[in-house]
DNA sequence: AATATATGAGACCTTATTGATCCTATTTAC
DNA sequence: GTAAATAGGATCAATAAGGTCTCATATATT
C-alpha cells in the first residue's frame, strides 16, 4: 500500500522545478542529478506531467522542463494522481459495481471515507508550501557540497538495503 | 497504492466468522465457498491470522478455525495490518533513516499525517460495527439461495475484468 | 489401533506491476 | 547544417502478488 517510485520521483520533479520558479526553463539532466532521479526514467515522467498540463517540455538543443502553474496553485494531490491514477485504497473502491459481495456494503463505505480524507490531505498541500521548508532539497548543488566537505541529507543516499 | 486480494480476504473472514460468533468452530471449506476465497489461499491467511491471535485453528477431523476474541474487540486496522505489515503510505515514512532527502522534510510530514489519519479510520472500526450491516455477506448460505432463484449480490461474481 | 478427515507449513509456479534502460526520431539553438 | 536536447515507444529485469500443490501432522470416529 506504498506509493510508486514513479510518483515520488515526480513530487521531487516538480518540488525542484517549483525552487526554480514558475517559468523557469531547467534541463533533463540537472534536474536528474539534483533530485536523484535517473534521466530517462525521468523523461518518461515528465510526458505524464506534461499530459496533466503541470509541467511544460521545450525539445531542442536547450530544451528542458518548466513549471507551467504557480507552486501554489499546484496540490500534491495532482501531482500524485497524474503518475498513479485516482487513489483507491482498495479494489472495491475502484470499482463497485465488480464488487464481489455489494455495491455499498459496510467494508466498502469505511474504505471510502478513508479515501476521501486521504485525497483531502494531499489535497490541501500546495508546492508552495513544500518548498518553504528548506530540507527536502540541498540549498546548493551537490558537487559544491562535496568539494567544501558538507555534511548533506543526500550522503545517506547508500544506507539502503 | 492498493490493499492486496490477500487482506481483502481476510476481512471477508474475520467478517464471516464474527457472525457465527465468537468460539463458533466453522471449516474452512464452509468460509472459503461462502466468503468466496480460493481455499488453499484461506489456509494461508488464517496461519497469519492465527500467529496474531485473533483466530484460533483447530487442526484434525472436523477442525476449522474459531474467532478468539469478541468482534467488538476486533479492529478493521488489525486485520489489515496483520496481513500487510504496519501501513505507510510511502516508503520515506517506512523507513526515515534510509530516505535520500532528509527524514523530517515537508513532504515527509505530509505522508506521516496522512498515514496516522488512515491508520486511526481504521482503527475506529471493529467487527461488530461491520457486521451489523446485512449487506455484506448474504444471510443464507449460496446454495440455499440458488435453489431459491433469489437474487444474490454473490451473482455478480462473473462481471469482473 | 486404524482410518478418514481436516488443517499446517512451506515450496513452488504464474502473472502483473514496477522500475529502469535503450534506441531511433524529432525538434530547436546556433 | 550540425550539435544538443527531448519524444516516444520497445524492451528488459526485478519484485511482488496471487494462487496451487504436496507432504506432514493432528484429531474424531469406529
Amino acid at each position: 500500500m506504498r506509493l510508486t517510485r514513479a510518483a515520488e520521483y515526480a513530487i521531487r520533479c516538480v518540488i525542484y522545478l517549483s525552487r526554480q520558479g514558475q517559468s523557469v526553463l531547467t534541463s533533463r539532466q540537472e534536474i536528474a542529478e539534483q533530485a536523484d532521479i535517473p534521466a530517462h526514467f525521468l523523461a518518461k515522467i515528465a510526458q505524464d506531467l506534461a499530459k496533466a498540463g503541470l509541467i511544460e517540455i521545450r525539445q531542442g538543443a536547450r530544451g528542458g522542463f518548466l513549471l507551467s502553474k504557480n507552486p501554489a496553485d499546484v496540490t500534491l494531490l495532482e501531482v500524485v494522481e497524474t503518475m498513479i491514477g485516482e487513489i483507491s485504497l482498495n479494489d472495491c473502491v475502484a470499482r463497485p459495481s465488480g464488487c464481489k459481495i455489494s455495491p455499498c456494503c459496510s467494508v466498502h463505505r469505511v474504505w471510502l471515507d478513508a479515501r476521501d480524507q486521504l485525497r483531502d490531505s494531499l489535497r490541501r498541500v500546495s508546492f508552495d508550501q513544500l518548498i518553504a521548508d528548506a530540507s527536502c532539497f540541498p540549498s546548493y548543488p551537490k558537487a559544491l557540497l562535496e568539494t567544501e566537505g558538507l555534511e548533506t541529507p543526500l550522503s545517506a543516499r547508500n544506507d539502503l538495503q
